[in-house]
DNA sequence: GAAAAAATATGATCTTGATCATGTTTGTCG
DNA sequence: CGACAAACATGATCAAGATCATATTTTTTC
């Protein structure tokens, strides 16, 4: 897992810390819902946050999930909109809220604090855009593939990777149905590319299905 | 169409005009490759940019278009790594080239290009996350609804807008092939939400289009 | 302005993923 | 531990979009 200090250096964690404050959200806690002022800039200490759009018929899209040391929601803190989205924690959730007045100070007096949030909107882009092709183009089995993928590279280091979210969760972020999502994931487990262990999925080497996701692009 | 002036103020746009080059291109041409080490910032000055990836099979999706004043690929110029995708001239286009280091130079010893640079990746962010929600949810109908609706606020001011793309362009922006996407131009034009004159798409006002879109998000 | 090329259009068929129904496993809580 | 709820699983049917084929319109080029 990711953690706050690879954000810069030890003074700059120091100062975001210094000018925020903590605060603890119940697992399905709305942290702020779309149309709000975006008045804070939410940093991910524990936990796991789903970022969402509710759709006319209920249903909901998951644009993001970010967790451990992640800056999200920059965009509508930056130029003082509305949230465009909702975000919930998945989990029992601890946050460092930074208002958006003490975050432009910090942008305008240290050109650090520029590179950091220019840095992770950078990331963000990237990931926005390989979501766009995936969601273009992919199949199930790819989607859900490149999904798995990307949920995996945010936990930690080395060895087995149990991802911890439901087929619900995973077909909401790969724009498709629960059940087509669950027929996917089993026909990629008969593939070897990954193991289902009590429902879970268990990625044991991200190898075998970039490789896949690679050859696949069709 | 936007200008290089909604950039900011005249210093800012002289400065990048006076640190970068201008170079044409002509339709078709490739103004750069996926996995070209990230050399140069691209302003569109005039024309119109596609910014796409191939898959395997030869295929493309169109990620974004870029025209008028619009600054694009920051991600990998930031931070030196390789163009994730490629970029070609869909009409005879002037671009201003900004090199990395002279970029870079400006954010460090600018406030204001910072400040630049965040405010588009903030609208980048917005896009493509807009993108995310239509591709993973929406009908046809909508899906084309939403690209066109984008490419209309990219043209000039008021009156009627001309959509100057081909439907194998808004086909592979929103993820469907060029029949399906005849299909759903035809039933919004049925609908009355759009004109077809000589096969162009003519949007007369947003505003129907928008709440047709607005209320059938199922 | 005629011929060629490109883009739009439209019908028929096929395939895939959504939907609906139901059953099974896993997890939770008194 | 047993009962209930939640999540996973799987089969059957349906519908929407892809694919294939071909025609028409528009644009380009000589």
């Amino acid at each position: 897992m990711r953690s706050l200090d690879e954000l810069g250096s030890e003074e700059l964690v120091a100062k975001f810390r210094e000018v925020g404050r903590t605060k603890t959200f119940q697992t399905g806690a709305e942290i702020f819902a779309e149309g709000d002022e975006a008045m804070f800039l939410p940093i991910v200490l524990s936990g796991k946050v789903k970022v969402i759009k509710y759709l006319t018929d209920g249903k909901e899209v998951i644009i993001n999930i970010f967790q451990g040391g992640e800056i999200f929601a920059i965009p509508p803190v930056l130029d003082g909109k509305k949230y465009p989205a909702t975000a919930i924690a998945m989990e029992n959730t601890q946050l460092l809220l930074v208002y958006r007045n003490d975050f432009i100070k910090l942008l305008k007096n240290s050109e650090e604090f520029s590179s950091i949030a220019m840095k992770r909107m950078s990331e963000l882009l990237r990931e926005t855009t390989a979501s766009i092709e995936n969601l273009a183009t992919a199949s199930p089995e790819e989607r859900v593939g490149n999904v798995l993928v990307r949920l995996a590279k945010k936990e930690s280091g080395s060895g087995p990777v149990k991802i911890p979210l439901r087929r619900q969760d995973i077909a909401e972020m790969a724009g498709l149905t629960t059940e087509t999502t669950i027929r996917a994931v089993r026909r990629l487990a008969d593939k070897k590319l990954l193991k289902i262990v009590r429902g879970k999925v268990i990625i044991d080497e991200t190898k075998s299905l970039l490789d896949f996701l690679d050859h696949h692009s069709h």
